[in-house]
DNA sequence: CTGGGTGCAGTTTTT
DNA sequence: CTGCACCCAG
């Protein structure tokens, strides 16, 4: 490849320079002049972070002759991670508008396309890269999602489908804390009833496989955990023998191709005329887990092990989906294990200008993450982390953070929604949508966001809820879903209903009676959507009793979408967003294998022996506990608008993990009561701990109380941290005063470290 | 204004 | 089991 014209690095900062009006930091620069080997980037909240990753792949893309880099390093040999598909898309977006701003000062680097980068979350990677080098372990397997991962164990693994009293009680009381208290039931021997059994087994699954336990000696443990390894490898035995897959696994599978031969050549770039894999970066390392460890740590151990990770041990807030922040905090002794570079020569690049909030913001902040004693602790964080320090713009002499208290937390909702509307109504913010809610929970429960969202409403203001788990609610989807019931049980024989006690008789599901109300207004005002369910009935009326009917249940649900109303409402984006996702859960549901039964599967319909026309009671019954009580207790938000944080005149509420990465010139934070608790995540990390893979890494965890506390200690700092210009912090007179985690590390913390509004 | 005791009500986050 | 309102003593 002929070049006119070589950029070094001076030169390819100083076009950025220019583009922008102003350089990097100098701790930035410091990142971007690595040479090479491991880096290990510690970026607090509003540093620059995403502005440096998308520089340093421009540092990759376009630099040569420069004494950090002599040639450019091919686009295809670069592996860049995100958390998110909407980080990894924002990422690209800001790297394709900084190359053009190149390609403007030098029209020939217009040949470098930036396209081939490997650039998406590793999940996404995974299962490209498996696919694409046809691994062996990936050749026609379906990658199976959360849902179908709980239904695929459900009908697969004994223990779900015949629960034996003696035997198993021993066993999910091991796992108690992963069921709710009412599971456990007298009329299911005592065991826990099978949904929650199948719900169980995917976490305690999936975190076997992320936490890279070792099954040999778990094995050996004895016991309920021999019975979990037993257990466990019955489950990959029946993934393999199904030509399926899950998540967690399919990390499993491509660590297994990387070790393969193929897959060192992929990474050597010898067989396959490319470049192999020269570079790999990591955004959000903080939510990192073990088997993604290894992952990075494989992949960057060709030739000068470029490894650079970057993230905030303070923000990790993913425990519960099986992170380990304890990964980022030891990113320096995996190196040496997995890599043999000494711990000690792995050079933290400290990331610590906040560009993003008002100085009282951000000393708050810091002052906030640092005076809890625990913050000390082994593996808590990163030793001789630098403090933050303000960086931006923004001043003036006014309380931005500010403590609004009230004598009842009850009376908060109400105070909040004043204080908006004054500072709309006075001019103080430009628009709604610059006032945002932070809340543990968005749903609009009264517990939630409930009462918050019916403050707003009745101050005159709308609001922004996208993540309101209100997706059964919609329309559409409840139509649709009215009438595949009304084929499969149009007789509304096998509708499962409450058997005892005072609500004897209702319904079990009480969603069910909306989806058939939804059903009739829609055949009211569209009679060839009745029309057609009753030629349906009465094709399996003509079906010989115990054949199968011709069309599957996903079959059924394609032709409906072809019928008005549905036809017309995929014209809609959301609509047609919300029916695609019901039609996917549905088509999940369908093909699902039935152990036993070759060539059947779950959407296969039979017509029952003994009362003509209608399908097998058992399967209806299976539909019903299954697929409409799955929707009902997965609580499934609504679809999100992927590029619009909130839209103007509305105010935004959000969850903390929703607005990670987010900022917002005003920010009130509620639910600042809670207190640390112990989650799943900490019980099941207490359990394995002691069986890992590679024990001379072992974390150093703190126990899991402190686990707790910490977790709760990185909510709030990453929610604190998103504001730009006040932080406004709400709670009772007993949650500012009393010293919850939330509030402080000790009582009256807050009330000194705010101005009381 | 602070802190502690008592008695009632009610369970989240997600590639 | 735990957060919260309320009450009362200092």
């Amino acid at each position: 490849m002929l070049k006119n014209f070589a950029m070094n690095i001076d030169q390819l900062l100083q076009v950025l320079e220019n583009a922008r009006g102003y350089p990097l930091t100098a701790e930035q620069e410091n990142i971007i002049r690595h040479p090479q080997g491991p880096a290990w980037v510690l970026a607090g909240p509003g540093t620059g972070k995403t502005e440096v990753l998308t520089v340093m792949l421009l540092r990759l893309l376009f630099v040569s002759n420069d004494p950090v880099q002599t040639e450019q390093v091919l686009p295809e040999s670069i592996f860049v991670t995100t958390f998110t598909e909407k980080a990894a898309r924002n990422l690209a977006d800001r790297l394709a508008d900084m190359r053009s701003i190149i390609i403007d000062a030098d029209p020939s680097f217009s040949d470098i396309d930036i396209s081939k980068l490997k650039i998406n979350t590793l999940h996404g990677l995974c299962n490209d890269l498996l696919q694409e080098f046809r691994a062996p372990n990936y050749q026609n397997v379906r990658l199976m999602d959360e849902f179908e991962q709980a239904m695929f164990i459900y009908e697969h693994m004994g223990i779900v489908k015949n629960p034996n009293e003696a035997r198993d009680v021993p066993f999910w009381s091991e796992y108690e804390f992963l069921f709710p208290r009412h599971v456990w039931q007298a009329r299911y021997n005592n065991c826990p009833r099978k949904w929650a059994m199948a719900k169980a087994l995917v976490k305690i699954f999936n975190r076997l496989a992320e936490d890279r336990v070792d099954i040999s000696s778990l094995r050996s443990a004895g016991d309920q955990m021999q019975r979990t390894a037993e257990l466990y490898e019955e489950y990959l035995q029946a993934l393999t023998d199904n030509y399926r897959c899950d998540f967690s696994h399919l990390q499993e599978r491509f660590l297994a191709f990387l070790n393969s031969p193929i897959g060192q050549s992929f990474l050597g770039g010898d067989a396959f005329g490319n470049g192999g894999i020269q570079w790999v970066l990591v955004d959000e390392y903080q939510d990192t887990n073990r088997i993604q460890e290894e992952i990075y740590m494989v992949l960057g151990s060709r030739g000068s092990r470029n490894l650079v990770v970057v993230g905030d041990d303070d923000q990790a807030m993913y425990r519960f989906r099986g992170g380990s922040v304890e990964c980022m905090v030891t990113f320096d002794k995996a190196v040496e294990y997995f890599m043999g570079i000494p711990a000690t020569s792995v050079q933290p690049y400290p990331l610590s200008t906040n560009f993003r909030s008002h100085p009282d913001i951000v000393s708050f902040c810091d002052a906030f993450i640092t005076s809890f004693p625990i913050m000390g602790d082994p593996d808590a964080r990163v030793s001789g982390k630098v403090p933050l320090s303000p960086g931006s713009s923004i001043h003036g002499n006014y309380p931005a953070v500010a403590a609004l208290e009230t004598q009842r937390a009850g009376d908060l909702p109400e105070r909040f929604a004043e204080t908006v509307k004054g500072l709309i109504d006075n001019g103080v913010v430009a628009d709604p949508n610059q006032c945002c809610l932070l809340l543990r929970s968005t749903k609009e429960t009264p517990q939630n966001a409930g009462p918050y969202v019916q403050a707003l409403v009745d101050h005159g203001l709308s609001v922004y809820n996208p993540r309101n788990k209100a997706f059964l609610e919609q329309q559409e989807i409840q139509g649709l879903l009215g009438a595949i019931l009304s084929i499969v049980d149009h007789d509304r024989n096998h509708v499962p209903r409450i058997q005892s006690g005072n609500r004897a008789g209702q319904l079990t599901y009480p969603i069910v009676q909306s989806l058939w109300d939804t059903f009739d207004a829609f055949s009211e005002t569209n009679p060839l959507l009745g029309q057609y369910v009753n030629q349906i009935i009465t094709q399996m009326n003509a079906v010989d009793p115990g054949s199968y009917f011709d069309n599957s249940l996903h079959e059924i649900v394609y032709i409906l979408l072809g019928i008005e109303p549905f036809r017309s409402l995929l014209g809609h984006p959301s609509q047609r967003q919300r029916i695609g996702r019901l039609t996917h859960l549905i088509e999940a549901y369908s093909s699902m294998p039935v152990p036993g039964h070759p060539g059947i599967s779950r959407g296969t319909l039979r017509i029952s022996t003994n009362n003509a026309g209608e399908i097998v009671p058992g399967w209806v019954r299976q539909f019903y506990h299954l697929f409409i009580g799955y929707l009902n207790d997965a609580g499934m938000d609504d679809v999100e608008d992927d590029e619009m944080i909130c839209p103007p005149g509305m105010v935004p509420v959000m969850t903390m993990h929703q607005a990670k990465g987010l900022e917002f010139p005003f920010v009130f934070v509620g639910h600042v009561g809670k207190s640390a608790s112990l989650s799943e995540a900490h019980h099941l990390e207490d359990l394995f701990d002691p069986y890992p893979s590679h024990s001379a890494i072992a974390f150093n965890r703190p126990d899991s109380t402190k686990r707790a506390e910490l977790d709760l200690i990185r909510q709030y700092f990453v929610a604190y941290s998103r504001a730009q210009y006040a932080l406004i912090i709400m709670g009772s007179r007993q949650q500012i005063r009393g010293g919850g985690i939330p509030c402080g590390p000790n009582k009256q913390w807050l009330r000194r470290n705010s101005m009381n509004i």
